[in-house]
DNA sequence: TGAAACCGAAACAGTAGTCA
DNA sequence: TGACTACTGTTTCGGTTTCA
């Protein structure tokens, strides 16, 4: 049956005043607003702003169609009661009508009426107690009744921006521009709701969990990557069908067309069987995950499935698991040579204080050649090749101070044989050996500047990093203004979004002034300053 | 023969639910 | 409120197999 706004507000009510920490106490209007926002962030998007859930219209269905009147002494056979009073909100500190909200679990204790509003004082409102709880407001997958409420968001949301952008192409025709025809009334489309939702098609892809972090680390590799999974994961679907074409591993392999990148048949046939895997278990993802069907079940049915066309290189789901973290950051799998894969290692400090040492080194395995290995080069460097370069340096005067001389000689008292991760005895670090952290110490990566303040000192001026924290510490309301350009972005189609150019004139569309006007951030600037 | 791929096991991290 | 358990996913280690 298709859910209204009003009644999908209701439902996502009830599914928290649910939670035993909610339940069975008094709290005002703008915590229940508050709680609705954090753990249903996408709700917002269904209302005229897109800056929160109107909550005008939560309040009105709550007392209006829901609710019985504490005061009445009737019960309710919803077990939900409100009362309210006038007196200093209790959030802004304002004298004005201040409504509470009861939901009676058991539904056979109903609440005392109130007399004053210190009868129903919220234990939460404006206290520590308030932001702590509101992180515990999150998602439980294996409830129905939220996923219900999670589908039904998606589907409201979908419609809202279909109606958004036929709208804006008809102001667009009309010759007026911009967005004003989203500040449009859209109290009345109950009526409109129940039809498109009635033609909705709800499938896993409109599940809630596609916006959710765990999605974006799963299959993008970062809980913060932005755009949409599901469009990603379709993308890559096709990109990876393309490997069966000839010389279709390009489109998946990280610097395909590099020089010396070629790959030998083997390496094309190795990530030709990564693609196959990795293609059905995206498919089988999209059809099931997050209901109850977790990665590793699905990459198992995935191995099945693959099984029927003759494919058994692959049995356990780790190894599709592994292909999906190489492949999910950037929608290409590494190439298979080292050296292409991270580019042309750095030159030793050694080779550069001794060029002819390379050639030695050459000329040794050549004449080694047949029972050559890395312990017999080794210990010829040890004790024949370092030892001749120190008595070539102290040929000179002052060698003692010489940089190549202090190289070789170090070589030889302390032979490589690095670790990788930080070597320990005793508890303590082993710094000469551990790879990790003599990387640590390179001013390389020491006074290495982010990206963001290489630029801001490129254009002259100074960009300080501060603690992250809450988007509106940025002031001006700059979070309203991107959520309305992502939001532009996201209902525009995706033939916009590929090729760098055209990716380029979105972004640039989606920051103009056209769409983020003047009024337009001055409004968003005033709760800030509020 | 060494490197890469595969894979099992264990440790670990993050989150949600339960219970006293 | 904190301890505990369950679940999911990641990382690391180490053994085996396969390939160049």
């Amino acid at each position: 049956m298709a859910l209204t706004k009003k009644s999908l507000y209701m439902l996502a009510w009830c599914t928290i005043a649910a939670n035993p920490l909610f339940s069975d106490k008094w709290l005002c209007a703008e915590t229940w607003y508050r709680l609705i926002n954090a753990r249903y962030p996408t709700l917002r998007y269904t209302g005229q702003d897109n800056a929160s859930v109107d909550r005008g219209q939560l309040t009105t269905a709550l007392t209006t169609y829901y609710s019985s009147d504490a005061a009445s002494g009737l019960e309710n056979p919803n077990g939900v009661y409100y009362a309210w009073f006038k007196h200093d909100d209790p959030y802004t500190g304002k004298p004005g009508r201040v409504h509470y909200f009861y939901y009676d679990s058991t539904k056979e204790n109903k609440p005392t009426p109130p007399r004053s509003w210190r009868d129903v004082a919220d234990p939460y409102a404006k206290s520590v107690q308030m932001v702590e709880r509101r992180v515990q407001v999150v998602r439980n997958r294996n409830n129905a009744e939220e996923a219900k409420v999670e589908r039904s968001i998606r589907a409201l949301v979908d419609k809202k921006n279909k109606d958004d952008n036929e709208r804006l192409i008809k102001a667009r025709n009309a010759g007026s521009g911009g967005l004003d025809g989203m500040d449009e009334d859209d109290d009345d489309d109950s009526n409109e709701d129940d039809k498109s939702n009635g033609e909705e098609k709800l499938n896993n892809q409109n599940h809630m969990g596609w916006l959710s972090s765990e999605a974006g680390m799963l299959f993008l590799g970062s809980k913060d990557a932005d755009g949409d999974v599901v469009d990603i994961l379709q993308e890559r679907i096709g990109n990876l069908t393309k490997v069966l074409q000839v010389n279709g591993y390009k489109s998946v392999l990280q610097s395909a067309d590099d020089d010396g990148a070629e790959l030998n048949d083997h390496q094309k046939w190795h990530i030709g069987q990564k693609a196959i895997y990795l293609r059905e278990a995206y498919k089988l993802a999209l059809e099931k995950w997050g209901n109850q069907v977790n990665w590793m079940s699905i990459c198992i049915e995935a191995i099945d499935r693959v099984k029927e066309f003759g494919y058994s290189s692959v049995t356990s789901p780790r190894t599709v698991m592994d292909y999906n973290k190489a492949f999910r950051k950037d929608g290409l799998f590494p190439h298979p040579c080292y050296t292409i894969r991270l580019g042309k290692p750095p030159t030793p400090q050694v080779f550069e204080h001794f060029p002819q040492l390379p050639v030695r080194i050459k000329d040794f395995m050549l004449k080694n050649q047949a029972h050559f290995s890395v312990e017999l080069l080794r210990t010829e460097l040890q004790q024949d090749m370092f030892p001749a370069l120190v008595d070539e340096c102290k040929k000179s005067d002052g060698y003692e101070q010489d940089e190549g001389y202090v190289l070789a000689q170090h070589y030889i008292d302390k032979p490589p044989s690095y670790s990788t991760v930080e070597k320990k005895v005793d508890g303590k670090v082993v710094e000469d050996i551990s790879l990790r952290h003599m990387m640590g110490k390179c001013t390389d990566f020491a006074e290495e500047v982010s990206q963001l303040e290489a630029i801001g000192k490129k254009l002259g001026c100074s960009v300080i990093i501060t603690t992250k924290y809450h988007a509106e510490y940025a002031g001006e309301g700059i979070e309203y203004s991107w959520g309305l350009a992502k939001c532009f972005y996201r209902r525009q189609p995706l033939s916009k979004k590929k090729k760098k150019a055209n990716f380029f004139a979105l972004v640039d569309q989606c920051l103009s002034q056209e769409l983020l006007t003047k009024d337009m951030v001055r409004k968003f600037s005033k709760p800030c300053l509020s």
